[in-house]
DNA sequence: GGGTTGCAAACAGAG
DNA sequence: TTTGCAACCC
């Protein structure tokens, strides 16, 4: 008998269109020509990580992989969009068709694929922390609360207790006891509520945010033909800012890689800033121990900021507990000194970042080569109206998204009754938008119409008083109308707002504002192709609040970036701002008691730092005013003593006592 | 007396 | 802007 050797297919025989060697450095080259076996890629700040997790899509693809068996995790949906765009540019549209997205979507994808397996119908819907709060506080007022004696939890702290113990799988018990030993006399009082709040999700088909993830894993776990089959399509897995996953999110990127074992993970322990959602960077030194076999590759090289910004970021680093291993070096030019720049109160500071940033546009930057950054949310509403008033566009990443605002979540309340009608919370919102209804007449209206098996028409229940009938007539109506609409998200929503104007009305004073928001909300509501489609999206990807606006006015300028830190993760300006770096907020006055939790806030800075490219600013007034007084302001201990040397201190004069705006 | 509404205090970060 | 609580209404 003769024998034939068959020979591997040899991959250098492919001939790539992209020349991978001249436009990646060595570590990124080894990552992206890295084909079978799992990979924890160590990357710092600016070192080309999105970059070389590009290129490694691109030459996957090259190699002929079937682009939708790569799944690409990435930490939120923008990133996956930017990334699959990029790759496309570079190689061509196949890569668009690269599966991927947030745990959380790809995870909602597949359980409402197989809903019926986990016990839900397919029309389950995902509710948003708030309403998960919501869902607590109903299923707590129904137990009968120790009165007065001692301190309970508020709703916000149970929903919080209960997601921390999910996402890093520590049971309530022991997290209430460990980290909150004030509530442990409520202990089982606590554990009880933990019980019904499940029951109650079971019970009206609607999941939170960990749900998505916890019964994914539990249906993957639990269920190994479904697994194999699932695990099989992802014959090569990433995750992007691996360093902000948790031991839930470690768990599923090892069901989801358990047939090919083909797992790349990309990271930089400096940079883990959401240990509130459970995430731990140790989970980062604990991948090579999941995954065995693990290649670690280390890029170290710093392609994006001056070394004087580095040297800032460096030195920041150093003011954790916990030592990194890390100096960031660059071969770029040393740039200018980043400046600290002391303003006398919080207008002030203000006015010299609106100032400069028109200096720096007439300097030849655009707008959005610029991105203001802070701790909280509510940090940059003084610099908003200084913008505003200056006709300065921009956006805002992060803080108060628009489908939170009461007005949008009210509207929201009816498209979702109409999709769930089990949805009891949605439901409250709705009924109690009537005058003389409250939270007891609003559940028992709920009880009743669904007894009786037509929730759309509460106006028929016996009891209803003559009060508010009338306008139960009229929401029943709205139902009706709705009903007959079925499949146009447009008219729908259009309706809705309608109904909803009355109220608005009555319940805001600034309602020509929020009724102009529900108008523009309408308008691009076209894009969704269902209901369906409409809350599942708005709740996994909620809409900037700012967007609303910017699509409202006219987009002639790309507008300039506000962003909490968290939200910049990722990204990168020509020039950065960061603003109101004060004790007490960054690193912010919760943290102070936690070493741990400092070390965060530590990092939180390093991550504001390194977003910039060419130039820094780091802003802070002498005064801080908040609404209950005026009190003098420390400038961020992390900051303080970082030294002339790398900081540059800028004073900020009046014009009439001096001709310049600004003196070094 | 239960339920609703109006009032006084606290206030992060995000999928 | 939201959350728990007290006064107020049916």
């Amino acid at each position: 008998m003769k024998k034939f050797v068959l020979s591997k297919d040899d991959k250098s025989a492919v001939s790539y269109s992209i020349s991978y060697e001249n436009l990646l450095n060595e570590a990124q080259f080894e990552a992206v020509t890295h084909v079978d076996g799992p990979v924890l890629l160590v990357a710092g700040a600016g070192t080309g990580k999105t970059r070389t997790l590009i290129y490694r899509v691109a030459r996957l693809v090259e190699n002929g992989t079937d682009p939708s068996e790569i799944l690409l995790l990435t930490f939120t949906r923008r990133a996956a969009h930017e990334m699959l765009r990029r790759a496309s540019h570079i190689l061509d549209e196949r890569c668009r068709r690269v599966e991927g997205g947030t745990f959380h979507h790809y995870c909602s994808k597949i359980l409402h694929r197989h809903a019926e397996s986990i016990g839900y119908p397919d029309n389950f819907t995902i509710i948003d922390s708030q309403d998960a709060m919501e869902a607590v506080n109903l299923v707590r007022n129904r137990l009968d609360l120790p009165k007065r004696k001692s301190r309970f939890p508020k709703k916000s702290t149970l929903y919080f207790m209960f997601s921390s113990s999910i996402n890093r799988q520590i049971p309530v018990r022991e997290l209430v006891e460990n980290e909150y030993p004030q509530f442990t006399v409520h202990i089982d009082l606590i554990e009880e509520i933990y019980a019904k709040y499940q029951e109650y999700k079971e019970l009206n088909y609607v999941m939170d945010f960990d749900d998505l993830l916890v019964k994914t894993r539990d249906l993957l776990r639990d269920n190994d033909d479904l697994r194999n089959v699932i695990a099989s399509r992802h014959r090569y897995v990433m995750v992007d800012e691996y360093q902000d996953t948790n031991a839930l999110q470690a768990e599923l990127t090892s069901l989801f890689s358990s047939v090919h074992h083909n797992v790349m993970a990309v990271g930089d322990d400096a940079q883990s800033i959401y240990s509130f959602r459970g995430a731990d960077h140790k989970n980062m030194l604990a991948f090579p121990e999941l995954f065995e076999g693990t290649k670690v590759i280390k890029l170290e090289e710093n392609y994006r900021s001056t070394q004087r910004i580095l040297d800032v970021a460096n030195r920041v680093l150093e003011e954790a507990e916990e030592k990194f291993d890390k100096q960031l070096y660059t071969k770029n030019e040393e740039g200018d000194l980043p400046g600290l720049v002391k303003a006398a109160n919080m207008n002030d500071q203000s006015r010299f970042v609106a100032q400069m940033i028109l200096n720096l546009r007439e300097q030849g930057y655009e707008l959005s080569d610029t991105a203001v950054l802070f701790r909280n949310g509510r940090d940059s509403f003084d610099l908003e109206v200084v913008l505003n008033n200056k006709n300065i566009p921009y956006v805002k990443y992060g803080g108060q998204k628009f489908t939170e605002a009461a007005h949008v979540k009210d509207v929201l309340a009816h498209l979702r009754v109409l999709l769930n009608p089990k949805d009891l919370i949605s439901w409250n919102r709705v009924l109690m938008l009537i005058d003389g209804i409250g939270p007891k007449t609003a559940e028992d209206l709920f009880q009743w119409a669904h007894t009786r098996g037509n929730p759309f028409e509460p106006d028929r229940a016996p009891n209803a008083s003559e009060k508010y009938l009338v306008q139960l007539k009229a929401l029943s109506e709205l139902f009706a109308k709705l009903k007959k609409l079925d499949g146009s998200v447009t008219e729908q929503l259009q309706e809705v707002v309608s109904y909803y104007s009355v109220f608005c009305r009555k319940q805001f004073d600034d309602y020509p504002k929020r009724m102009k928001d529900l108008e523009t909300f309408v308008d691009i509501s076209g894009t969704y192709q269902s209901l369906n489609q409409l809350i599942e999206q708005l709740a996994l990807d909620p809409i900037e609040a700012t967007v609303i606006d910017t699509e409202a006015s006219e987009k002639d300028e790309s507008p300039l970036v506000l962003s909490t830190i968290h939200s910049s993760k990722g990204l990168e300006w020509r020039n950065v701002f960061l603003i109101q770096c004060l004790d007490g907020i960054l690193p912010s006055g919760y943290a102070m008691d936690d070493p741990r939790q400092m070390d965060e806030e530590v990092r939180l800075l390093y991550v504001a730092v390194t977003r910039a490219k060419e130039n820094l600013f780091i802003t802070y007034p002498a005064l801080f005013q908040s609404r209950y007084g005026d009190y003098f302001s420390q400038p961020s201990r992390f900051i303080e003593d970082i030294g002339e040397r790398l900081l540059e201190p800028w004073l900020l004069v009046e014009e009439h006592e001096n001709n310049n705006l600004l003196e070094e």
